[in-house]
RNA sequence: GUGGGUGUAGCUCAGAUGGUUAGAGCGCCAGAUUGUGGCUCUGGAGGCCAUGGGUUCGAGUCCCAUCAUCCACCCCA
């Protein structure tokens, strides 16, 4: 127990870490690029708003929500996705009364309460934007390309944009009942979950995985059938924009999204080789969701990035990232008694912004040697008792096995010189 | 929440039909005479065989339970 990690967590080791940092990069960095700045919200919110944000009747909240009562007897909840919590926080915070639109970023750990599998996990991490105060298409098709070119930078080929409109309260209503006039007469044939469904959310019938219950939804009405026109001129458009930037989409008249505050654009991206969990990321416009948590009527747009599963992808795709390098430099010393000559001339090193190390297991030269090549130094320093009484270093280039003497005082100026010619 | 597979050293795995002190490769540490790594050789450390019950003269091996892990369903990232 107490050396093992909880059930659906991941330990994040060197070696492992690299692919992490460069995600964290990349977000940063075209967010940048498309003017999208970073919040941080709590990792814990009132159980409430993810009730009200998420939806009552989403499988998120009915069982897969990590909540716990705290010590003052309030009910707060791991943030099993990010968009309720921005939402929240933009609200409280005013970013409303400021210029609109609102972009914002954010990188971090989500919950939920699952049965751990391929891809899927307890904790697990997502990237994101969440862009408030604009119903634009534009800004749809912004969202879009952003997340498309997020994995085009990080190397991840054969992902598939896919996109549909789910309407809105205007036209959803109607829809809804003509979903429920073409399943009712098949009630029985519908799976379990289905049938709930078509009491609670008929909607989702369309997107069922049972064969049988495609197989029947195969003719059901979908949304974009029935969408009003102010839902069909934002979807017409949003599409043209999207060929306008050259960004491969499909329509996808099924898809709807497992999140109940989506509004006219829904999207996925999958890709290839992933097994059972494709999905690497969705997102979608949510019109009411701000109101729906008590602020004013103000549209939203957002989209969220599974990074464990993007690097699953990257890895069944075979992309490499570059492992981190050793250290430039090996302090050895010959004999013990030099261990302090060589720690004053180790931090002089670090000083200058040479990354070096030393040995702290009282090894052998050999030892040392073998060890500062095992961790991928560039170079060694041997300190030696008849060089140091000459104030001199043998500076060993590991690569080729060449050394030479240098003074002391000039070694590190000596390994920048080196370091810097065999980068270009 | 449901179904299936798997649990032996840090890692990858051997350990026929139950039978003495549980093995290999890799990794780790040390050594191979004078102050120097990568190759080779030698030695060493490291296992309550996931845990708890049972069957048996005897269990790593058979049975049950628990836990963990993997995969799939549901759903999502």
């Amino acid at each position: 127990m107490l050396t093992n990690r909880p059930r659906g967590t991941n330990d994040i080791l060197p070696g492992q870490v690299e692919k992490w940092q460069l995600i964290e990069e990349t977000m940063r960095c075209i967010s940048a690029e498309y003017n999208y700045q970073e919040i941080r919200t709590p990792i814990f919110e009132h159980t409430e708003l993810f009730i009200r944000g998420v939806g009552e009747t989403t499988d998120i909240v009915e069982k897969e929500m990590y909540t716990f009562v705290d010590r003052g007897e309030r009910s707060v909840t791991l943030r099993p996705e990010g968009t309720a919590p921005v939402v929240r926080s933009y609200l409280e915070n005013r970013l409303n009364s400021g210029p609109q639109p609102v972009k914002l970023y954010y990188t971090g750990p989500m919950f939920r309460y699952d049965r751990p599998q391929s891809g899927r996990y307890r904790q697990f991490h997502q990237v994101g934007v969440e862009a408030f105060g604009s119903h634009h298409p534009a800004l749809d098709a912004e969202v879009m390309s952003m997340a498309m070119e997020f994995y085009r930078r990080i190397g991840l080929v054969d992902v598939e944009l896919h996109i549909n409109s789910v309407g809105c309260p205007e036209c959803r209503p109607q829809l809804k009942e003509k979903l429920c006039e073409y399943f009712r007469p098949r009630e029985s044939d519908l799976c379990s979950n289905c049938r709930q469904r078509l009491v609670k959310n008929p909607l989702r019938i369309i997107d069922c995985k049972n064969p049988g219950c495609q197989e029947i939804a195969k003719d059901a009405p979908t949304p974009l059938d029935h969408l009003c026109s102010d839902c069909k001129e934002h979807f017409d458009s949003v599409c043209e924009y999207l060929k306008a930037l050259g960004i491969p989409f499909v329509i996808n008249p099924r898809l709807v999204r497992g999140l109940d505050y989506y509004t006219h654009t829904a999207f996925e991206i999958m890709a290839k080789g992933l097994g059972a969990q494709s999905s690497v990321g969705g997102g979608g416009r949510y019109n009411r969701l701000i109101e729906e948590c008590g602020g004013p009527s103000i549209p939203g747009i957002g989209y969220a990035l599974g990074v464990e599963r993007i690097i699953l992808a990257l890895e069944q795709q075979g992309v490499e990232t570059a492992p981190s390098p050793g250290p430039d430099v090996f302090v050895a010393i010959l004999t013990p008694d030099l261990k302090a000559d060589a720690f004053k001339i180790l931090s002089k090193l670090r000083k200058k912004g040479i990354s070096s190390d030393q040995d702290y297991l009282g090894r052998s030269l050999k030892a040392q040697m073998k060890y500062a090549s095992k961790i991928n130094a560039k170079y060694t320093i041997i300190v030696g008792n008849d060089e140091l009484e000459r104030e001199m270093v043998i500076l060993r280039e590991m690569d080729t096995g060449e050394q030479s003497e240098v003074p002391v005082e000039d070694a590190a100026a000596k390994i920048k010189e080196r370091l810097a010619s065999c980068t270009d």
